[in-house]
RNA sequence: GGGCCGUUAGCUCAGUCGGUAGAGCAUCUGACUUUUAAUCAGGUGGUCGCAGGUUCGAUCCCUGCACGGCCCA
């Protein structure tokens, strides 16, 4: 894929050659005045100003992106970061020679410098009509064409810089992600949160069931795993007497790439001391709601051919009633019958094997049938204990935990609950897992024993939350894959001969 | 992991019922001082993803592999 000696590459490193004999052909001493979106401004000023015979003068740099050549006069557009502009270079008003033998070599995709004055075109087209025109970096590879631009799914990830040159719909999709992630920085530093940063690179991952990456610390001879979440050092800052706090970072999970997963994601984690899973729900959907807003001025997204509305309150579900509403057949009392609900996964091609609880195999019943459905955002509850060993227990259920799962457009966005603060339930929970991790379960969690003296410190009663950032930001966007929405996407290395 | 689809010029795509490939844009040459998918005339450019097999002959048919996409688990 990455563009290799083809005739046209060849003919612009000549180019560069031949700039090389003349000096360094990379200058650095071209300052603009304005970025292409200021000229309309600045020519409207010029327009109401009392004396109009003069014109505006203005200092341009960035990309040529478009070039129509006609004699001795050439249209052109530049691109910064800003916008597009139109250029109007006429030979006579450029140093001799300079039109035939530099302005006509440069190439689409070249960086250059522009200075001249704003007028409009007979078309109305507002334009720098040029005195100087300066190659600034030549470009050695030609760009995508004009028309249909870089459509090639696997180029654009490889080669974002590219996807990003010519498409703008791509640089649109980052700057959201950007807006996205400020807004929701913005929302907890509102509230009193205190961002914090724990480390990437832990003794022992935990804080979610998932298979970690591995390192290598040299110096102390020690495995060091990557987190696969913020969670437990959240909790120790908790501890410490900070009372709100939240990470928005990088974690990394060492499972399969497909369009809702990539090796190295972005979760935001957030707890609060002496609220629980309840309020955390309502200050969840206030934040989703706060972010849509800010991003897209709205709390409506499109997403896929569906409308999915972000306004508060989001629906709220058991999962059991959530397992009935989709499976009609299920009666209340076979819902808490494990025989039931494996002949009813059975009866759906989804093996279930002997010794599941109820509770797990609900769970299962859940994954299969329910949470494609969720297209508006929706919160489940009721998250049986097996599965949460982190959270709190319900006073209510037994069996149950003081959880909320988020789901909208059939998939998990955020996961939510009251933390688990007693350090000897903790510790004979983290027992549990470290026993299905000895069976071979390698997404079981390790025994942290550092995470249990701080419990035994004292956690304050608290509820944390954890939203997948890429996801959120997909629903945002519009985009079917998080590769979409991730600037350089884990891909196989390309074969190379 | 399984199924289906894709991979042809720098880019976007045709195509060959098996006879070594074509368009538009880009590029090169020439014309053109208000164009804007500029226009007009002429040219260059290809290991048809990789490796085998069948065949007189493979880009096309078959097998395997790589990468990507979609669906399923």
């Amino acid at each position: 894929m990455t563009s290799g000696q083809n005739e046209q590459s060849a003919q612009r490193k000549a180019k560069l050659a031949q700039l090389r004999e003349k000096g360094n052909p990379y200058p650095n001493d071209f300052r603009r005045t304005h970025v292409c979106a200021d000229a309309p401004g600045l020519f409207e000023d010029s327009c109401n100003a009392a004396d109009q015979s003069e014109p505006v003068s203005i200092r341009l740099a960035g990309r040529l992106m478009s070039r129509r050549i006609m004699g001795k006069a050439s249209f052109a557009h530049v691109r910064d970061e800003s916008g597009n502009i139109q250029i109007y270079v006429q030979r006579d008003k450029l140093p001799e020679g300079f039109y035939n033998d530099q302005f006509k070599k440069f190439d689409i995709g070249d960086i250059i410098g522009v200075e001249g004055v704003l007028f409009r075109t007979k078309t109305g087209e507002l334009t720098v009509d040029a005195s100087q025109v300066r190659l600034l970096v030549k470009a050695l590879h030609p760009l995508p064409e004009k028309f249909h631009g870089l459509t090639d799914i696997e180029t654009r990830y490889r080669q974002r810089y590219v996807d990003l040159i010519v498409n703008e719909e791509s640089r649109e999709v980052f700057r959201k992600r950007a807006a996205t992630i400020r807004a929701l920085r913005q929302f907890l530093d509102e509230r009193g949160y205190l961002e914090i940063e724990s480390p990437i690179m832990q003794p022992i991952p935990g804080g979610a069931n998932a298979r970690p990456f591995v390192t290598h610390h040299n110096t102390l001879d020690r495995e060091l795993f990557l987190r696969v979440a913020q969670e437990l050092y959240i909790k120790r800052c908790l501890v410490g007497g900070f009372e709100k706090v939240y990470e928005l970072n990088r974690n990394f999970r060492n499972e399969g790439i497909d369009t809702q997963h990539n090796p190295e994601f972005t979760m935001l984690e957030y707890n609060e001391a002496y609220v629980d899973y309840q309020d955390y729900m309502e200050l969840t959907e206030e934040m989703l709601q706060a972010a849509a807003q800010s991003v897209n001025g709205t709390a409506l997204v499109q997403y896929e051919g569906q409308q999915i509305d972000f306004s508060p309150p989001f629906r709220r579900l058991t999962m059991r009633d959530a397992v009935l509403e989709f499976n009609p057949t299920l009666s209340k009392n076979q819902l808490q019958d494990s025989e039931s609900l494996r002949n009813h996964l059975e009866s759906l091609g989804v093996q279930a094997e002997r010794g599941f609880s109820a509770n797990y195999l609900l769970v299962e019943l859940f994954d299969h049938t329910v949470e494609r459905n969720l297209i508006q955002p929706t919160y489940i509850t009721g998250y049986p204990e097996e599965v949460s060993p982190l959270s709190r227990r319900s006073e209510q259920d037994a069996g149950l935990t003081d959880r909320f799962e988020l789901y909208a457009a059939g998939r998990e966005l955020a996961n939510g609950f009251s933390e688990l603060n007693d350090a000897e339930d903790q510790a004979q929970r983290f027992e549990a897992q470290a026993a299905a991790k000895a069976q071979g379960d390698e997404e079981a969690m390790y025994f942290d024993a550092d995470y249990i003296n701080a419990l035994e410190y004292g956690l304050p009663p608290n509820a944390g939350g954890g939203l997948g950032v890429d996801r959120f930001v997909m629903l945002l966007t519009g985009c079917p894959s998080i590769r979409d929405v991730l600037l350089f996407p884990h891909m196989r290395p390309e074969r190379d001969s």
